[in-house]
DNA sequence: CATCAGGTGAAGT
DNA sequence: ACTTCACCTGAT
């Protein structure tokens, strides 16, 4: 039914809002509706908790629901060492206290395989309401009116024209079937012997993914935090005379939250 | 009406 | 390897 998680310099409504997932409402002041695969919760922080209300029926124990959330939110990350790595840098310390409590999300690597191939040269607003026409069209129904996102399987059989992707919907269409297929297997190049570089390589194959799509699958669907999606946001700091010796490299497995706060400071900050 | 928005792939240097 | 350009669509 719902849980509660204790949690120490984290902010819901920052991590949320910084553009990273696109399926979540802000239904109430401070309480946030988030859709994850076919799942919907009711998040609402208060001070050091965060309280989380999930669709389950009954509350045993521990719910497979609470461990999906528990991660997705990513409650237990610590990104405390990244305050030491920008230190002596005046901007990257504002950035970086900017967004003090952002955490990267764990989504679902299907999910945002296809949210990040409609984001291309699109805006927030209308990449939102793509994905919205597209559970809509395709997803199973959840309640209240609420859609489920569309497995590989619904989307190959679908006919989205009227989802508005434009010249996107073909690499959508291709990326459903070659995952429901089974000739590109999502699990597999998540498996425990892959890493971050052979990931990207792999999601680059498809068709409509580059290397800002793969990087950024690769950080908010498989939690590889060392990933760096270069934007044009990201390419206009990197060229901030500020950032001219500035190495994603070094800044190991919290170059992907750098580049969320960077990103996140971008769009807050007219950069 | 022209331009632009969280890129990519193809074609041209 | 690097540069240019078309691409769907909705918003301004």
């Amino acid at each position: 039914m719902s849980f509660s998680a204790r949690v120490y310099n984290y902010d819901l409504k920052k991590t949320l809002e910084s553009g990273q997932m696109f399926r979540y409402k802000e239904v109430q002041s401070g309480v946030y509706r988030v859709i994850s695969r076919d799942k919907v919760c009711y998040a609402k922080q208060v001070e050091d908790t965060i309280m989380v209300r999930t669709g389950e029926e009954k509350q045993t124990s521990v719910t497979d629901a609470d461990i999906y959330w528990r991660t997705y939110f990513g409650f237990g990350q610590n990104y405390e060492r990244l305050i030491e790595l920008v230190k002596g840098n005046k901007f990257l310390e504002k950035v970086v206290g900017y967004n003090l409590g952002l955490r990267i999300l764990k989504q679902d690597p299907w999910e945002c395989l296809i949210s990040f191939i409609i984001s291309q040269k699109n805006n927030i607003p209308h990449i939102m309401q793509c994905i919205e026409k597209l559970c809509a069209a395709a997803g199973s129904a959840m309640e209240e009116g609420l859609f489920a996102f569309p497995t590989p399987k619904e989307l190959c059989s679908l006919s989205i024209d009227k989802v508005g992707l434009g010249y996107r919907k073909a690499y959508v269409l291709n990326a459903a079937y070659q995952v429901d297929m089974g000739y590109f297997q999502l699990d597999k190049i998540g498996g425990i012997n892959r890493n971050y570089k052979a990931i990207v390589q792999e999601l680059c194959t498809l068709n409509g993914v580059g290397p800002k799509v793969a990087n950024c699958v690769a950080l908010f669907g498989y939690g590889c935090l060392e990933a760096f999606p270069i934007d044009v946001h990201i390419a206009r700091i990197l060229g901030l005379p500020e950032m001219s010796d500035f190495k994603s490299k070094d800044y190991g497995d919290l170059a992907g939250v750098l580049q969320q706060y960077l990103f996140n400071y971008a769009i807050n900050n007219g950069l």
